[in-house]
DNA sequence: TTTGTATGTCGCAAACATACGAATAAACTA
DNA sequence: TAGTTTATTCGTATGTTTGCGACATACAAA
């Protein structure tokens, strides 16, 4: 994160950080991937993304890393699945969010 | 946009470009000020960010190649609103991808 | 016309993101 | 043990984002 991103209030860091980790169609095809429960495995996700395997893996770290999913190894696969609680909170946030913009919306300068 | 990121279906890539709107703290402040009334005046949105108004001219302007807000000259002013349309058109897509999660969320590799 | 105010654009620097081949690690299999 | 499979990390190339000072533009008022 950008130095001056840490002036604004943790609410508005918190949607932005999450915001990002959806920026990129592949970290949100995998969560919908997991969502559906189609693979858990690493090797099949990435073979269901037009991207390398290391590429994957990347986006993988970065979903981990934003406590959005969660990876076990079993033999020489890992498996990876959603973590139910931060995608709760991810969903309470976007709600939230969408709900403000449901003010007026009636400004005269349009 | 990076290449690769054409290779996902229209749904993913405009998902993902939403997001990455939204993911600048200060470009989510602008939409919920906006969505507030408290201003619609470029110099006002300057001044309650703490950015400076090169900066927050740049956000302004991304937000309105993505179609978000709409800026309007009013003297020496120029006056920013919400575009209602792509407003809803964000809440209708952010709402569809929340409900998708709405999946079972029981995957056994936890 | 000159001065001041408001807004936006340009050009640069620093930081970050994306993508992948190659190298590495870890765990099965013969 | 040696070889194979699977997953990740490393190094690197390339492009994008963020931020701001300086400049440009446009209008208003003196």
């Amino acid at each position: 994160m950008h130095a001056k991103s840490a002036e604004f209030t943790p609410e508005l860091q918190d949607l932005a950080a999450l915001a990002k980790v959806l920026s990129h169609p592949a970290r949100i095809a995998i969560i919908q991937l997991l969502s559906e429960q189609k693979t858990c495995v690493s090797g099949s996700i990435a073979d269901s993304l037009p991207l390398s395997r290391a590429t994957v893996c990347q986006h993988l770290q970065e979903l981990k890393n934003a406590g959005l999913i969660r990876g076990e190894i079993s033999g020489q696969n890992v498996n990876y699945c959603l973590d139910p609680d931060n995608i709760q909170r991810l969903k309470t946030i976007l709600s939230t969010f969408i709900t403000q913009l449901n003010e007026p919306l009636n400004c005269e300068c349009s």
